[in-house]
This record gives C-alpha cells, structure tokens and sequence, in this order.
DNA sequence: TATTGTTATACTCTATAACTATA
DNA sequence: TATAGTTATAGAGTATAACAATA
C-alpha cells in the first residue's frame, strides 16, 4: 500500500483504527465484548465514576446512544448506575468489578492484535507513538 | 481528558479518528463530500487507477458496499468505471480532473482540522506521527 | 426555564445472500 | 467451476425530536 506523503495525516489514522477494531471484532468469541464497548470501560477506568454526560461528551456521540451502549454493559454486569445524590438528574456511571475483569481479558486480546498491526515499528518507535498519540487526545 | 499510559494505543487511535472525520462532516458545507468519500478518492490518487476489489480490500470493506460509494462518486463526476479489456468482468475505477479538484479543495478543508486537532504538536512531532502512521500502514 | 436522561424514529453504514456476466 | 461486480435486504451505528423528572 502506497499512500505516500500526501502531507494528510487524519486519512491514515482513520485507516488505522479501522484496520483496529475490525480485528477486534473479527477476534472476538462468543460473549466477547465489542469494540464500542471496550471503549467506554476504558474511558471509565481511566477517568473514574462519570456522569452519562461525560461519556457522551468524550465520545462526540449523541445522549441517546450512550443510553444504549450503558444498556447493554448493565445487562452484562460490567457498569452500574446510581442516581447522583447531589443532582438527582444525573446517573454516576461507574464500573463493576466484573467489568474490570472482562477489560483486562480484552486487553490481552487488544494487546496481540496491536503486535500485529504495528509489527513494523520498533519498540521505541511505538512508545513515541503512543505518547503522541496521548499527547493529542489528552490535550483537548 | 486523561486517558493516562494504559499501553494500549489503538483506543487512542480510534478516538482520533471519530473526532477527526467528525470534524470534517461538521465542517462540510452543501456539496461537500463526506469523510468517506474522501477515502476513496484519496486512495485512487495515492494508488492511481484501480480495480473495485483493490478497493475493497484496501478498505476491508465488503464489495457490495464500494459499489454504492463509487455509484455516488461517480454520479458528482469525482471517478469514472470502465472496463478492463484485458478481463472484461473487472471495472477499473479512476480519478476525474474534477475529482483530483475536489479532492485538493477537501484536504484545505482537512488542513485547518488537523491543525486544530494537533494543535498540542510541534511540527516536528507531527511528522514523527505522521512518518510513523505510514510505516505501519504502507507495511500491511 | 434549563438540564439529564429516556424513548421513538429515521437515516447512514456495513454485511450476507442470491444473482449476472464473464473467465 | 470460479471470480468481479451488482442488487436486495437486514442489521448495526448514529442523529433528531419529543418527553419525564429534576434543577
């Protein structure tokens, strides 16, 4: 594949994490989680309890869509939600202890299909990469 | 936003790019073609002339799906079909004059994106990013 | 009045299966 | 018989609008 240098970095990242999470998925067993998913366990590992309002946020994705994808962790056992005390409007959306556990198995699937799509960088050169990466989405 | 070092950079990379042609669609005025449009004529300039099974493989996208992006592509006159005479079942997909224009007009647009996306860069780390998300996309 | 979350609904994106025309 | 492309269709993913509860 020859992209070349177009001088367009977004087209290439958004290839990426196509090629991504199509492995993810196409990786996935029967009761595995899916990529939608894992990213919301991992938003709420890395930042905490949130409010429904955050993760739509974070996402860019509309209310309405995280109601659903909270639906489906909820049936699953991985998140919970509890009414805000101090603003009954709000649902505190935090993850379960089963949760966790099924983001670390997810992790380890992860984790094999970035040793395949980043074969061709060195170590070195992924951490420069994820610090980038970090970097920018941390930034905003 | 702390996403902090979980070590696992695909999440990052697929936040990137959700926000990224997101920013795009929001930003295109009537007429303007959509982040997925843009994939495909960005690949026919990077790649030249090209059979739809590239596409669909280039893209992991299933075929009866590129027959519909390149039906409205070349119904706005951005690519033309014609038939490979050397096997008259393939159609070889190109670029117009006209796509080559707008394809120019919709990377202005991506530029100011990009700019504000990684604004937190130096342009130094932005071509770290980008030379690094070549390697691996030009390695598969 | 404004905001958080929900439901109902429609539109976009993607995959599967059956078809055609060539090979 | 196999392959490139097409059509029809169903299933995800996403946005918009109207609503209930709370502020």
């Amino acid at each position: 594949m020859a992209w070349s240098r177009s001088g367009r970095t977004l087209p290439l990242v958004s290839y990426l994490a196509r090629a991504g999470w199509r492995a993810l998925d196409a990786s996935a067993q029967p009761g595995d989680i899916t990529h939608r998913q894992l990213l919301v366990l991992t938003l709420l590992k890395e930042r905490g309890d949130l409010a429904q309002q955050d993760i739509t946020h974070v996402f860019g994705l509309d209310a309405s869509n995280v109601v659903g994808l909270l639906n489906e962790l909820e049936e699953l056992g991985l998140v919970l939600r509890r009414r805000d005390h101090t603003d009954r409007r709000r649902h505190i959306v935090e993850l379960t202890s089963g949760g966790a556990l099924v983001l670390d198995s997810t992790f380890a699937r992860l984790a094999s299909i970035e040793d395949e799509l980043l074969f061709s960088l060195s170590m070195q050169e992924r951490e420069t990469l994820h610090r980038l990466l970090l970097q920018i989405v941390t930034s905003r």
